[in-house]
DNA sequence: GGCTATGTTCTATAGCTCTCGAACATCAGA
DNA sequence: TCTGATGTTCGAGAGCTATAGAACATAGCC
């Protein structure tokens, strides 16, 4: 991690484009799915074998919609869906989605 | 009306990804947000100030991504929402995101 | 310090998307 | 039939997106 802490917005800067846009993408709609349970998972765990450059572009697009939470633990990179605020702010509408990945 | 009626894909054949793609541009966000009460409105209404050209590659978008059913008529084009449809293959997706539009 | 594992950033490239003017097609009505 | 209204399609330009190799940064461990 070269910069010790990610940029996510808060909240209320959450914009419904942009989620709509980050999930658009059958990748990135996989890793949301497999972070749906809650738990937290480092970047590796998440990539399958697609390179790790392309899915760091991946996890930044997530990020910065606002959908993923991105800590640092030594030289890995947990990740975690921000279920709750996602809930608070736009409830109801993540698991709708979510319900119906893979199709 | 060149052709006398558009492609639409069968209600199995939408994809999630289409549709949150669809979905994640504001214009056309907007489009489905005001067919959202069921009545069939014609392109022209549906437009703003945004040039013909772009409305209709935003309608094409919209129309192959399975959220729209487009019906000619007379020099005009009436648009509704597949709600029925989307509703059977994507319970209460779409609902959850409608809710939220305009955020 | 050296080595390895984990990710990010940089750079490049190909393809896609948005926008919009211009030309075209179709239909209704005078 | 001519005209106006309504949209679509074509073409071009600018910008963005996905992909991925190469180089770099950081942390843990020997």
């Amino acid at each position: 991690m070269t910069e010790r802490s990610f940029l996510h917005p808060g909240a209320e800067e959450i914009a419904l484009p942009d989620l709509l846009f980050a999930l658009s993408d059958p990748t990135r709609l996989a890793v949301v799915a497999a972070l749906a349970d809650g738990a937290e998972r480092s970047c590796g765990e998440l990539g399958g074998d697609v390179p790790k450059s392309t899915m760091s572009h991946h996890f930044k697009i997530l990020r910065e919609a606002g959908l993923t939470r991105a800590r640092p633990e030594g030289t890995r990179c947990r990740l975690t869906l921000r279920r709750a605020e996602l809930e608070r702010r736009f409830p109801g509408m993540l698991d709708a989605i979510l319900k119906h990945a893979g199709k």
